[in-house]
DNA sequence: GAGTATTCTTAAGTGCAACTGACTGTTGGG
DNA sequence: CCCAACAGTCAGTTGCACTTAAGAATACTC
């Protein structure tokens, strides 16, 4: 009979790519893990890894065993999820990776009414992008993610990952108060000449922003690049750049920038994740639903 | 994480209904067996036996837990099949480099008959210049590398890679239809005056070119550049420039274009590079001897 | 090209966990 | 009532999984 553990600690090889990733990952030695492969290529009789360079890769016999590994570990989660389900306490621990705007603005909320309702669950919260918030949910390094995605941009595909819409969000243009600076276009097409503070490129913001500014034709100045929407604020707010925000960025705290529809109403939609295999679990079934709650006493 | 181990004493319980005959079944000792699951029951943190006279019953919380161990312990005995059996049959992954004429002349008919005869192999294909392309595949990005090379013109030498000649490729001047426009050279020579279009500076292929032409005795007129060679085609084919082409860009359609020999028959070499140490994997193996069956297909 | 940093491996040692065996307590059948 | 069958407990032993440390190969860096 094969060795669960050890057949985990190869699929997490295959996802980190060394032996010393997955040791850390797993908070063991190097060496436990690679001793523990050996045994398992003994077990199997079968060639698992093979050096390369200074990494090791694996072999398509080990490819085999990992697939089924995946099916494995869903399946013990699963059991996992309903086992907790058909007991009437709702407990456990949660891992929340969540997005510096959602963090700011629904999880304060969420995590005061978790507390007051179920005291018993235990909600740790990490923020991170959603983009690598997702994989690391799939790889089980989380448990729920709070992610983003902008009009036009698909987030990546997790067929192993139940997703659901918690919110939109409509993107406005943000211009500095009537007070401050010469920056007051009217519109995003009068924005053109403006000073633009935008996310880092890569991220989907940066993207969906600059084909925004494209398709009302003009190509944006970006002058001020950081991934902190709480600095774009500051930027807007005192009279040096335009941007474009979504509206929870205002969530708890009023602002004296002025914000302005865009043509078609673009909207973010902000949505949930948790691993299929974890979906019934209650205390994840309890936080979602806290989070519903949360985003309809900060959005109305 | 639960412990199939313990999963699997469970499940063996709910078979035959008493501890020590799980015991006698797995060749432990009952008391083996009566510790082993007092530890799952701490793990799980929920009632799984009550004792009912001189023997032990289920819970309904067991009866969850064993109806995910048969699932569990069946993709185990999967893996372990599809292991054995992947031992005889070939499997597996190969990434695949390869540079654009020989991705639509070649690999069209080499990625049909590996789908027919190894449907368990996947190839992956991404289109490369050769010289990146070998650097990557000795990198261990890429499995197998489909390269040229020029005549007098020697390819980097990556000692770990091992190459083997796929096919040579008449080069020829290719010059307008008889229709179209004035460009009617009889011979590389009669070419002094001509458009020329070539492959961008830093290629193997445009420093060849050139030489070729200085060889017959000119400095020929580059009035177009650009990497692909369908372009060429099409800048050939109407009439606005000559060009050396190999004979494989003509694979798959017929031309209007006319193809003259060139003096001493010039060949470029195709050919496939693998790194030694995955010479032997037999997916890779039957890619290179596809490729070879694919080559004679469409070259005779 | 030398030095440095990563990464995997192997060896030796340690501690925990799983097992055995003896014993106790309980139950049900004869 | 007594014995057989069974589960649970405790003490003791063994083995395995882990750690640290040293070593070798490889890749990066200045």
């Amino acid at each position: 009979m094969l060795d669960v553990r050890r057949l985990r600690l190869l699929r997490e090889l295959q996802l980190r790519g060394t032996l010393a990733g997955v040791a850390e990952a797993l908070n063991f030695s190097p060496s436990a893990v690679s001793q523990q492969l050996s045994q398992l290529e003994k077990d199997v009789g079968v060639e698992l890894l093979r050096s390369s360079g200074r990494r090791v890769v694996l072999t398509p016999a080990a490819e085999i065993l990992v697939s089924h590994t995946a099916e494995v570990l869903r399946t013990l989660e699963r059991a996992e999820a309903e086992l907790a389900s058909s007991l009437t306490t709702i407990t456990g621990t949660v891992r929340v990776a969540v997005f510096q705007s959602a963090a700011l603005a629904i999880m304060p909320d969420a995590l005061a009414i978790m507390e007051s309702e179920y005291p018993e669950v235990r909600v740790e919260m990490v923020q991170r992008e959603p983009e690598s918030a997702l994989r690391e949910t799939w790889a089980r390094d989380f448990d729920l993610v709070i992610a983003e995605q902008y009009p036009g941009h698909a987030a990546p595909r997790h067929p192993e990952l139940d997703r659901r819409t918690l919110t939109t969000d409509a993107i406005r243009l943000a211009t500095p108060p009537a007070d401050r600076g010469r920056l007051h276009p009217a519109s995003i097409e009068r924005a053109s000449d403006a000073a633009w503070v935008m996310e880092p490129r890569g991220t989907a913001s940066r993207h969906w922003a600059e084909q925004a500014c494209r398709r009302a034709g003009f190509e944006p100045d970006v002058r001020f690049e950081t991934a902190d929407l709480q600095s774009h604020i500051r930027l807007v707010e005192s009279g040096n750049a335009v941007a474009l925000l979504p509206d929870l960025v205002w969530i708890g705290r009023g602002t004296s920038a002025q914000l302005l529809l865009l043509p078609e109403n673009p909207q973010r939609t902000i949505f949930t994740s948790v691993r299929e295999a974890s979906s019934t679990r209650p205390a994840i079934v309890a936080v979602r639903a806290v989070l519903d709650r949360a985003v309809r006493l900060v959005a109305g």
